[in-house]
DNA sequence: AGAGCATGTCATTTG
DNA sequence: TCCAAATGACATGCT
């Protein structure tokens, strides 16, 4: 039995955890349909956040909490942990290596977003769509080119700054993490890479390479080349290529003019790519990987996750173009069939989003950084800005001076560096970002939080569950978390502690007025309740009277005590002679071949023997358990001595004495058991609110970064009477009483609008 | 032999 | 004040 129970429930586990891994695959299967394509093949690698949920839930299901040291439940919970812990194991493996490919994929992507980035704005340019474009391609170019900059270690740069226009080598010559760079034969690459030089070679300019480039192109598409079926499903392609996503989309040139476009870019602005290296485009070019200093590495795999699962979310708002954030903006930016004049100013902000995520997504320890906004005039500065990057985890958290409502959006938006104290950057006034103060202070709230609940002696078990309940979005977790630790977990186990409880509970309500009724009545009682049933396991024995049922179960077998408390010995060998063994310790250790009187007085309680020394008239029973009227009755019938009256009063004040000390030990055993449930209890809505919280931190980061980019996009975007870009750290945009923005120079109150006549009224553009 | 546990008993308190 | 119940403390027996 005990055996089969072992192997059932061994059974269980591993087709239980298989259910796991199916439905993993199902949710994200699922999930993903919706649109999540870039982040398919990271999430469906060999563990996801949805798997280690999961298995948390399960975890937590079997963790065993709240089983009791005696529960026979003991050897499954044992060997569930176990298996639990295999596969736990196999998840963590997983989640780096998944985390990993990303990183690798991201990089790829990165160095194709510094290309890809320009496509939008160069395209904007060779349109002449774009009023500023012509005469401002500096801008963005140059924010691309620090882009590239930045990444120094890639080839590209270095082509980059000679030519100015191998982008796309770079990126084929990238092991391919990109989609693209995997679709294409290496004749396709060899070819492309053939013709690009050439282009070069022949001094080509920017036009001339667009065109060939294009020419290219499409001569390409002649060939079977993977990359040609964007038409329909390039977007597809994209997002199933991950994170690659936005800069293979350029890349890939799907207009073929992305490409060509970023290339001079870089040239134009050489001079300012220069101090601005460092700085990341605005837009597009988040520094990662290269630019982060390692020791900056501080986020633990936790967050990593959740900067991944806060991206997967925010893609997918954007992927559905249900982002709040701007019609325009949305469609066309995620959609590459969009034709080249989509790539206008409104489709920026789509790339700025999903740069935004990719960064988030491949380098999760950046996620809380912050597209730095470009400066023109920063070439002052003779160390160029160091990793504009503004990593919110790191920037120190003043204080919440204003609320994401404020009017004044200078401070959320400036540019990262400027918060970081590590930067040279002097000119730019450094204001503190209200966005990154609280996320870091809810950030660090939630930290200390953990840390607090690890000293309160959250037990690592707990601990877990904590986290999981944080991690899970699922709403497996409260569900199966529910467990083991509550009386109703060792219902579910055996007998049940909670219905054991209760319904001794009821029963020793009864069980207290069953004294007064005669002996059946207390003897079903007992059958029925076992009186008092100390401990959990004899909570868990679902008959004591019938112990042979666990023969076999060598658990079981030890539990052998006597639960017949309120059974008087004539009544139990009268109703059970035969299973001397259900009469307790006492009764097994004396029931080895002794005579039937000597067994009889050797089974009865001291005050049995005493009344029957005594010659009591009627038995103990009745003297216990009738009521004070009848017993003084019963008494008064009877000419009894001193002695046997002192005796029966005795006897009836130890018997009741004895009952009342079974019941109290039964209410501090559910007074324990209700603690521990309450505990439980407190602790899972603990873990809810957690979760809650990193909930409404992550949107905030989403609305954070999506208002970065907007506010981004619009003040790259004003140009003066003259035609000229207004420097980011001379002015800034601020809300107006009526919703307008209005940009204004840095230090001036709204009071002191009416005095710059420079000053615009833009519409904001979602 | 001693620890740990379950149970019984006593003394006291409480309602 | 009496009684029953509750409970802490201790004793006993068993594993």
């Amino acid at each position: 039995m005990l055996y089969l129970k072992k192997y059932f429930t061994e059974g269980l586990i591993q087709f239980t955890i298989l259910l796991s891994l199916l439905g993993v695959r199902v949710d994200v299967d699922s999930y993903l349909s919706n649109q999540l394509p870039p982040l398919r093949e990271i999430i469906l690698g060999p563990s996801s956040a949805y798997t280690q949920t999961q298995f948390h839930n399960l975890r937590n299901t079997l963790d065993g909490y709240g089983i009791h040291p005696k529960s026979v439940d003991l050897d499954q919970f044992f060997t569930t942990r176990r298996l639990l812990n295999q596969v736990r194991q196999l998840d963590r493996l997983s989640v780096p290596s998944t985390e990993l490919n990303t990183w690798l994929v991201h990089r790829d992507s990165e160095t194709v977003v510094s290309t890809s980035s320009q496509p939008s704005p160069s395209i904007t340019l060779d349109n002449g769509g774009g009023l500023e474009d012509v005469n401002n391609p500096d801008a963005t170019p140059a924010m691309r080119g620090g882009s590239v900059g930045t990444e120094s270690t890639y080839n590209l740069n270095a082509e980059d700054s000679s030519l100015g226009a191998v982008a796309p080598e770079s990126n084929q010559e990238q092991p391919g993490s990109r989609d693209g760079n995997d679709d294409l034969s290496k004749e396709d690459i060899d070819l492309i890479d053939i013709l690009w030089r050439q282009d070069i070679d022949l001094g080509a300019g920017r036009e001339v390479f667009n065109y060939s480039n294009r020419q290219k192109e499409s001569e390409e598409e002649e060939k079977p080349s993977p990359r040609e079926n964007k038409d329909g499903n390039e977007e597809q392609e994209r997002w199933r290529n991950g994170v690659n996503l936005q800069g293979a989309q350029p890349v890939d040139g799907e207009t073929g003019e992305s490409i060509p476009e970023q290339f001079p870019a870089p040239v134009v602005v050489t001079a300012e790519i220069d101090s601005n290296e460092e700085v990341p485009s605005t837009s597009q070019g988040l520094p990662l990987a290269p630019l982060r200093p390692a020791g900056e590495t501080q986020l633990d795999l936790e967050q990593q996750w959740q900067d991944i699962m806060a991206i997967m979310e925010l893609q997918a708002m954007e992927v559905n173009s249900s982002s709040p954030n701007s019609s325009s903006s949305s469609d066309s930016g995620t959609t590459d069939s969009n034709t080249v004049v989509n790539f206008g100013l409104s489709t920026r902000s789509t790339p700025v989003n999903q740069d935004v995520s990719l960064h988030q997504a491949s380098l999760p320890s950046c996620s809380q950084d912050f597209p730095p906004i470009f400066y023109p005039q920063v070439d002052s500065t003779t160390t160029p800005p160091r990793t504009t990057m503004l990593r919110l985890s790191s920037s120190n958290s003043s204080s919440i001076n204003s609320t994401f409502g404020a009017t004044n959006l200078t401070g959320i938006f400036i540019p990262p560096h400027v918060n970081s104290s590590s930067t040279n950057i002097t000119s730019t006034p450094i204001l503190p970002d209200p966005f990154s103060n609280l996320l870091e202070e809810s950030m660090l709230d939630e930290i200390s939080l953990l840390d607090l609940a690890m000293e309160e002696g959250f037990s690592q078990a707990q601990a877990s569950q904590l986290e999981e309940e944080l991690d899970s979005d699922s709403g497996l977790s409260l569900d199966s978390s529910h467990s083991p630790a509550s009386p109703s977990s060792s219902e579910t186990s055996c007998s049940s502690a909670a219905s054991s409880s209760s319904t001794s509970a009821t029963f020793s309500e009864e069980g207290a007025v069953g004294y007064s009724t005669d002996s059946e009545v207390a003897t079903a009682e007992e059958g029925a309740v076992g009186g008092y049933q100390p401990g959990y396991s004899k909570l868990c024995r679902m008959s004591y009277q019938n112990p042979s049922q666990f023969h076999g179960l060598p658990q079981l077998e030890n539990i052998s005590h006597n639960h017949t408390y309120n059974l008087p010995l004539s009544s139990v060998f009268a109703e059970d002679p035969e299973l001397p063994i259900s009469s307790g310790k006492k009764a097994m250790k004396h029931s080895k071949l002794q005579p039937p009187q000597d067994l009889y007085d050797k089974h009865s309680s001291r005050d049995e023997r005493r009344a029957r020394s005594m010659k009591i008239p009627f038995s103990n029973e009745k003297i216990i358990n009738l009521p004070v009227e009848e017993f003084n009755e019963l008494l008064a019938k009877h000419h009894l001595s001193e002695g046997q009256l002192a005796l029966i009063r005795d006897i009836r004040r130890r018997g009741k004495n004895k009952m009342a000390a079974q019941n109290c030990r039964k209410r501090k055993l559910d007074t324990i058991i209700n603690l521990e449930q309450g505990v439980h209890d407190l602790r899972r809505n603990k873990g809810r609110l957690l979760k809650e919280k990193m909930e409404f931190i992550r949107s905030i980061r989403q609305m954070k970064q999506k208002m970065q980019s907007l506010y981004q996009e619009v003040f790259t975007q004003l140009r003066d009477e003259e035609g000229r870009p207004y420097p980011p750290s001379e002015y800034s945009l601020q809300y107006s009483a009526d919703g307008s923005v209005l940009i204004m120079p840095r230090g001036v109150t709204t009071a002191e609008q009416h005095r710059k006549p420079e000053k615009k009224q833009k519409d904001k553009k979602k």
